[in-house]
DNA sequence: GTCTATACCCGGATAGAC
DNA sequence: GTCTATCCGGGTATAGAC
């Protein structure tokens, strides 16, 4: 493992462990033993980091999708799973942190590529299927639905209004 | 105007133009002329004037939704509206970061309460839609929707999906 | 490639004078 | 109720020795 590699798997184990607030260029040195100057040997700057991050991210999102197969509720499933196995990586590619100008073209776009397949073709169904999915991911996450809420349910009644056809 | 709306009535402003991100003790005193140590006089901490903040826009929302009826339409229109016409007040309410301890008991349902009535009492449903709204929400102030895409026509696909009965 | 030392920002918050 | 001065923490990043 060279040390480039090193250096993103103790960023990606610390984000893991602490969120994104929890990575510094000082707790990522620390993590394999080196100090925080160090690490520009190897990248030019912490977007860099945090970009090679959301790459990893959005590719691992898109094959969990892709494994899932066609069928809308597989797909629904596969999305919610990856997100509360790994919230803090959802949390890296929410929102306007994306660093898109640092992303190989299309990774951006593959992740959500799961659900367009699941909308045949309609792009506006697509895209609020898209959102249904991070809006529950966002919320549960968030911890906005009450503790006994059942967010199973919500999936479910949520896909459901998706799945007869328009 | 109490010196104390007009702290808050100043973050809010500083918050509408930079974000929570620029919401600093410092540069809330600035606005208004006074150092940041004088703020402690009025408020015992941070969180104190941004619970502040999140229980104004909670009500604001809530007023908002009420505001547009029972309709679904109507009240998609006015989610929609209501934050991309305070984004970054949208961002303070959104997340984590809702300082629940130091909000007023039901602030935060009330915000949601116009998403269940169209849900007919099905509480499943009204999660969903409530995902949906907020999936949406997010995903256009973030910018993750292609720039020529027709952001109008998802809010229609997904609230169609919802309008069906189950 | 890694180190130490450091520069330079930013932040929240407190002490004590007036 | 406001001030100045200050503490203490955090962060990214650079310079220069080894």
């Amino acid at each position: 493992m060279s040390r480039r590699d090193e250096i993103i798997a103790a960023a990606e184990d610390l984000l893991d462990r602490g969120g994104p607030a929890g990575l510094s260029m000082r707790t990522i040195a620390a993590e394999i033993g080196i100090q925080a100057p160090s690490l520009y040997r190897h990248f030019p700057d912490k977007a860099a980091i945090e970009a090679t991050l959301q790459e990893r991210a959005l590719r691992s999102l898109a094959a969990r999708l892709d494994a899932a197969g066609p069928q809308l509720d597989a797909i629904g499933a596969a999305y919610r799973e990856w997100a509360l196995t790994h919230p803090h990586r959802y949390a890296l590619i929410s929102g306007q942190a994306l660093h898109r100008d640092r992303l190989s073209p299309g990774v951006e776009a593959a992740a959500s590529a799961g659900l367009q397949t699941a909308a045949h073709g309609d792009q506006a169904r697509a895209r609020a299927l898209w959102a249904l999915a991070h809006g529950l991911v966002e919320l549960e996450l968030a911890g906005r639905f009450p503790d006994d809420a059942d967010v199973s349910s919500a999936w479910a009644a949520g896909l459901a209004a998706f799945s007869r056809v328009g």
